[in-house]
RNA sequence: GCGGGAUUGGUCUAGUGGUUAGGAUGUUGGCUUCCCAAGCCAACGGCGCGGGUUCGAAUCCCGCAUCCCGCACCA
């Protein structure tokens, strides 16, 4: 399905919608998990826990929002998040002042390069908007990060934009008190905040929003030794880089060097194994490896996890190998020292800073595919069905009475009751059960109980396959169970 | 941020200056109904915000905001 069908899915059901809406000075970029929403959303990163964070052993925590200035001193962020902008006096169209310049004079303009040089370089090769020719102003500079001020002075600090500072900025006292040996991954899931130029599209570029970021700390001398390698080692990739398209098991593409050590193959290949179980389509995901001018400022390699949508391919996971840039930084700033113990391998020492690696999930991205993946227009049928595997569904099981009537009604409503506390149950007996079905299936229900008059009778009802459409009869003493299994995780 | 288009019940939409602002769908209640959006009755609910023009504005003009498309930007 396409970007339309889900937004007004997603508007009509609930799903999620734009923050503040009632007023006229709401904002871009901000937008509201609705009920439906909010469970997917747990159930999501239920699963993104189970098969990444307690599968590898990983660390979870959960940091604050508001950090220091210092933070994004050492992190780089407060000198390179930012872009340097110019300004059309004429037409007052916005330029990447750097790129301009590089284009204008054919020449690679370094990326530190100062504001005021910049500005001498334009005025010096006398270079005019583009669009209208007008005259350009001075340099100035945009940061994405919000700025907050903190009590009655005012102290400065920022809204985090990446969740993982939280990470670096604990690394030292989590490695000590959690008793920790390299390699060790820290995970945390939170709000982001980056103050976009142009939000768009929903939940695909937002000002808040939820990261699901998993920091991997290890020794840089001991990339390719990784313990548990062999559990992944046969997991397909589809990795693009600048030679194509390839698929190739995690253990092929290390050894024939399109991804360069195991300690990466093994996260890329745990990743994929996490997204085959949302429901996105992998035959039109892929990792793609980044050219080094597209990216960031910290990584020094990077592959994409991207995903093919109506909206064209979506980039959902940076995947980044960030070598010391953040430990170093922070150790310099703080003078907290963070370097480790690992065993010594021959080289006469011990003492290390670890390197990361690291997996930065965006999860309205991904909550949107598996929405836009999952949505199917069933013309046979005449209905809209959103199939989301059972285990994501924000509505487990739907009960139903055939009919409203006394006894069958009382008799749905005690197994409703019977089921809520574990599972997620939604009661229903107005309108046609055909419609109630459909209502369901809208929502990506999996299954519905029916209840009959040869419940009456017998004690059994029907559960209903959401996908096939088909009814299985069991007695009500194993419904909870035979629902149960239906919905486990995988 | 630039250019273009758009904004009418929860959702989709008709409406070129005077309409009780219409429909579909939905929701609620009732009747009917024992398996896939059936039917009947009733009810609920709307012109993004702020100015202006006009006797009169959903409709014309200006500003703002949001949404969509393109450009630019993007960890």
């Amino acid at each position: 399905m396409n970007y339309d069908a889900v937004t007004e899915l997603a508007l009509s059901r609930g799903f999620y919608f734009p923050s503040c809406e009632i007023y006229a000075d709401a904002q871009a970029g901000f937008w509201e998990y609705g009920p439906l929403g909010v469970a997917l959303k747990n159930r999501y990163i239920e699963l993104w826990r189970r098969e990444l964070v307690r599968r590898d052993g990983m660390l979870e925590i959960d940091g604050s929002q508001i950090m220091s200035k210092s933070v994004f001193i050492a992190s780089g962020h407060l000198n390179s998040f930012n872009d340097p902008i110019v300004r059309c006096s004429r037409c007052s169209s916005v330029y990447r002042a750097d790129r301009l310049v590089g284009e204008a004079i054919n020449a690679i303009v370094p990326e530190r390069i100062a504001d005021e040089e910049l500005y001498a370089l334009i005025q010096k090769h006398n270079i005019r908007c583009p669009k209208c020719k007008g005259e350009l102003s001075n340099v100035s500079r945009f940061n994405m990060m919000f700025k907050v001020s903190i009590g009655a002075d005012g102290s400065e600090a920022y809204l985090r934009p990446e969740t993982c500072q939280s990470i670096f900025v604990d690394f030292a006292r989590l490695f000590k008190v959690m008793r920790c040996k390299l390699p060790i991954a820290i995970a945390q899931v939170g709000k982001s905040f980056r103050n976009e130029i142009a939000p768009r599209q929903s939940l695909i570029r937002l000002r808040e929003f939820y990261q699901a970021e998993i920091e991997v700390f290890c020794n840089p001398k001991r990339l390719d030794d990784i313990d548990r390698f062999d559990e992944v080692k046969d997991v397909m990739l589809r990795i693009q880089d600048s030679n194509g398209m390839h698929e190739v098991t995690a253990a092929g593409a290390v050894s024939n060097g399109i991804i360069p050590n195991r300690l990466i193959a093994y996260y890329l290949a745990l990743l994929n194994d996490f997204y085959s179980k949302t429901g996105i389509d992998m035959s039109r995901a892929r990792f793609r490896k980044l050219a080094d001018d597209e990216k960031a400022f910290y990584a020094t390699v990077a592959y994409d996890f991207e995903v093919e949508t109506s909206l064209g391919w979506l980039e959902l996971v940076a995947c980044n190998y960030r070598s010391d840039h953040d430990l170093r930084g922070h150790m310099q700033v703080s003078k907290e020292n963070m370097e480790v113990m690992d065993a010594d391998y021959g080289d006469g020492t011990s003492k290390v800073l670890p390197h990361v690696f690291e997996l930065s999930m965006g999860v309205e991205r991904s909550l949107y595919c598996i929405l836009e993946h999952s949505l199917y227009d069933d013309k046979e049928n005449d209905r809209l069905v959103l199939r989301l595997k059972p285990y994501l569904a924000p509505i487990q099981v739907g009960v139903l009475p055939i009919v409203k009537k006394d006894e069958v009604e009382a008799k749905a409503k005690e197994i409703f009751r019977m089921l809520r506390k574990d599972i997620d149950a939604f009661y229903d007996d107005s309108g046609s059960i055909g419609r109630r079905y459909r209502r369901l299936d809208e929502i990506g229900t999996p299954y519905a109980v029916t209840i009959d008059r040869q419940t009456l009778d017998d004690g059994t009802v029907t559960i209903r396959d959401r996908d096939t459409m088909q009814q299985v009869r069991v007695r009500i003493d194993d419904l909870k169970d035979e629902l149960s299994i239906r919905l486990k995780m995988p």
